[in-house]
DNA sequence: ACCTGAACACCGTTCAAGT
DNA sequence: ACCTGAACACCGTTCAAGT
């Protein structure tokens, strides 16, 4: 029941970097960003809000730790490393459009810093050698990369936007009802993401 | 000199809904938005923080407005109407692109909620129209337009993200350098945003 | 090495009161 | 109608001090 490992764990926790972007990761899961601040995040670890600064320093290194956390969860499932490019491409950007959807709140931290993480870069220099072997210079390779993630990040804050604005875009805005084709979504489109990336990759591909 | 339309400046300014947002954009654009607060907007308006509060609801209240402001932005110069779905839609993404990298600070606000414009949704309509007319379901072109409106905000992002944290991407984190291709930008892409739209445009018409 | 406590300079928002 | 002033309940961060 306590397994040898020679780590920070002895009834009294023992704050890590990683341990405490993860439960600040959960609190703005749960509350939103709004919900999260230094100080509520020292209580809930039973600290003083200045025993933080040990570990970070400051806030806005907290917030890259919490966005390196969620990215991170992307690839734990396998992904078809020995498929063609579009494959490869299509089914990460899947992947990481689950992983920021599943986090809504949280997608704002996400996007708004410039994030590497380590099975991202795989995937994405896989890709472009992929591309590359297939007519693509490393240029154009790179380029789609990057315009796919852009992508990517576009949806999630969609969908990050309307799920914490209360499920139906702009019910309280009192702009005139517009007697046409989108109104208030009353056509319903359904979901976009997989459409557009089908025709992103479509698009590369000529 | 004094043109008599018979509004809200006289000596004193007086304090409007659009006026305190430009206001508050401005204090963003130039100082990010970590520069602002309300107590900050109020000193800069020569007036009390309280008296924002009869104007808006509230610092939300505040934000969608700036939000709106900035999108407003776009319509000043013309869009090709007449010309096919393809190039109107290509035209719209530009000009909004343009308009969001020109307040790098302020796109976050911009994209962390969803904001209608006026002239987004008459261009929207248009398009959609043009794509009806030309073998598109209804669904599908909505869905056309919203995965485009995605896209040139992530990619907006991208630019506010890496023109914020100090021009080149992730110089601080000392991850190690990964001797392969995109490692730190070695091969310089260039800017994948028109690429990346003229591959979404072509994918969309396949 | 890691955490506490107190202190400093801030916040957003409310509400009675002024004009 | 529009703004002020004071008050309340918060913030992030620093720094000496503890263990």
């Amino acid at each position: 029941m306590a397994p040898r490992k020679r780590s920070n764990n002895s009834g009294k926790p023992g704050l890590t970097r990683t341990g405490i972007a993860t439960t600040a990761l959960r609190m703005i899961d749960e509350g939103g960003t709004s919900a999260f601040s230094m100080r509520r995040l020292g209580a809930e670890l039973n600290v003083d809000p200045s025993a933080l600064y040990w570990h970070f320093r400051g806030r806005e290194d907290l917030f890259e730790a919490i966005a390196e956390t969620l990215v991170d969860e992307v690839g734990a499932a396998g992904l078809p490393w020995a498929a063609p490019w579009s494959d490869l491409l299509t089914a990460y950007c899947i992947q990481l459009y689950e992983v920021l959807i599943r986090h809504p709140h949280a997608v704002i931290v996400f996007a708004s810093r410039p994030v590497r993480s380590e099975f991202g870069v795989r995937a994405a220099n896989h890709a472009i050698e992929l591309m590359v072997a297939s007519g693509f210079t490393a240029g154009q390779a790179m380029q789609a990369v990057q315009a796919l993630r852009a992508y990517v990040v576009g949806c999630a804050l969609d969908v990050s936007a309307t799920a914490i604005t209360g499920l139906q875009p702009r019910q309280r805005s009192a702009r005139p009802p517009a007697d046409n084709l989108l109104a208030q979504g009353v056509i319903d489109a359904g979901d976009h993401f997989r459409p557009g990336l089908d025709a992103m990759i479509r698009g590369l591909s000529a």
